[in-house]
DNA sequence: GGGACGGTTCGGTGCCGGCCGAACCGTCGG
DNA sequence: CCGACGGTTCGGCCGGCACCGAACCGTCCC
């Protein structure tokens, strides 16, 4: 048996179980959790989250920061993203939403939200298909920023070239959205993107989840820099 | 609790047991093998194989084929392959190998060898830099091939072109070489690139293992079609 | 037909791990 | 200093599952 199989499988055994697969997926929206928020979550007794999220952050797939009573968690790497929107993207889309009050969250998600670290939802697949028909992203053998993109990025969208130079992640990937079935950006310039749009003020939070929307002033700003309108 | 949480626990669940990571693990070698084989390698009794195999077969990892009294199981999709590679990347490189025979072996495979349906070492490493050097393939932001890449697979390297017109899986994809430490060419263009050195004959396995070496003909035709020199 | 062989089914066993509640520790705020 | 609160540790319970051997079923070949 190759030594490696034993690694392989404690690595998915973090998240083999329903309650850590829970708090991962949660942690999916880009933020740090607290302990005790993601044991509500996950319905289960504080005790018991604890040892989950012990396990999560040995085994290398959650960071911890400390903060006087407080144990915020995170996921520890743009990479464990990554590794969860695939496996996730496997298992199909989730079964429609029913009830009122969880349409109109599956409704404001579908429109917009975050993805770990960039934007997904009909305005993440905007962006990537705006940026794809001007020629800044060319997806037809992989997912890759052109040329002009790279410009583009470090002129008019205005992102620090220095990032750029030696990246330690892929510049651009294709994340599957759940929602429209269809790759959206992700990567760096995805990352660096959502964290400029958020910075202006062009996209906003919807309370304390991943839900975003585009305010007035993202409405002119992504028409004049891309061209994209209809998504307020 | 999110209901995707539920799904993603089944599917982690599935690669949390070392003796299934282990069939896995051979089965990316991308051929297919018989349950019996299986179950000598990972250890196990014949019946315990068999439940894990159902197992894996049941949750879409594993597709089966019977032929006579034998049980023939491969990886049922190439995004089972992407998805195991991606996991493995996280693993880090596994341990050195001791003893002769194990690193005679060790030695085999860091020469070359087959990654699910692409090549992989030394060897796919050298394909992927020589592409890149040549502007057939296009690292700079994600992994793409480029316009050039696309008429080169479909010229020089001999290729269908039919293949590439509505591909069901990126032409191009970054697989992490677990011995080179850097990334080599996958998805279609290295499936087929790879399919097609061995239909030439200039890449044969040895033995019956994952290993693969350059024959006199593949070195001549390597070095005829990009350059690639030093491997056999 | 009969033996060899690959694969499956079925009980039974033992262990691992997920869960909780209660007690406890450290921080914060009055 | 004390109460409130977030988080942790510990003991104990329970279910699930990985494993095996023995019996059984189909296929292949002599």
């Amino acid at each position: 048996m190759s030594t490696g199989a034993k690694d392989l499988a404690a690595l998915a055994a973090l998240l083999a179980d329903e309650t850590r697969a829970a708090m991962c997926l949660a942690l999916l929206d880009g933020r740090a959790w607290t302990a005790g928020e993601l044991a509500a979550h996950a319905g289960v007794a504080r005790s018991t989250a604890t040892e989950h999220l012990h396990r999560l952050t040995e085994g290398g797939l959650l960071a911890e920061e400390r903060q006087g009573r407080h144990r915020y968690l995170r996921l520890a790497d743009p990479s464990v993203a990554g590794l969860l929107e695939d496996m996730a993207a496997r298992l199909g889309p989730a079964r429609p939403a029913t009830g009122l009050r969880a349409v109109t969250a599956a409704a404001a998600l579908q429109r917009g939200r975050t993805c770990y670290d960039h934007l997904a939802g009909r305005l993440g697949v905007a962006l990537t298909d705006a940026m794809t028909t001007r020629g800044l992203l060319d997806q037809r053998g992989g997912f890759a920023v052109t040329e002009a993109g790279l410009a583009w990025l470090t002129g008019p969208a205005g992102l620090e070239p220095a990032a750029f130079e030696r990246p330690k992640r892929p510049i651009a990937r294709a994340c599957l959205d759940w929602t429209e079935r269809r790759p959206h950006l992700a990567g760096l310039a995805g990352a660096r993107l959502c964290e400029r749009f958020l910075a202006l003020g062009w996209v906003a939070r919807i309370g304390s989840g991943r839900a975003v929307r585009v305010t007035p002033a993202g409405s002119r700003g992504l028409r004049d820099l891309l061209g994209i309108e209809g998504l307020d």
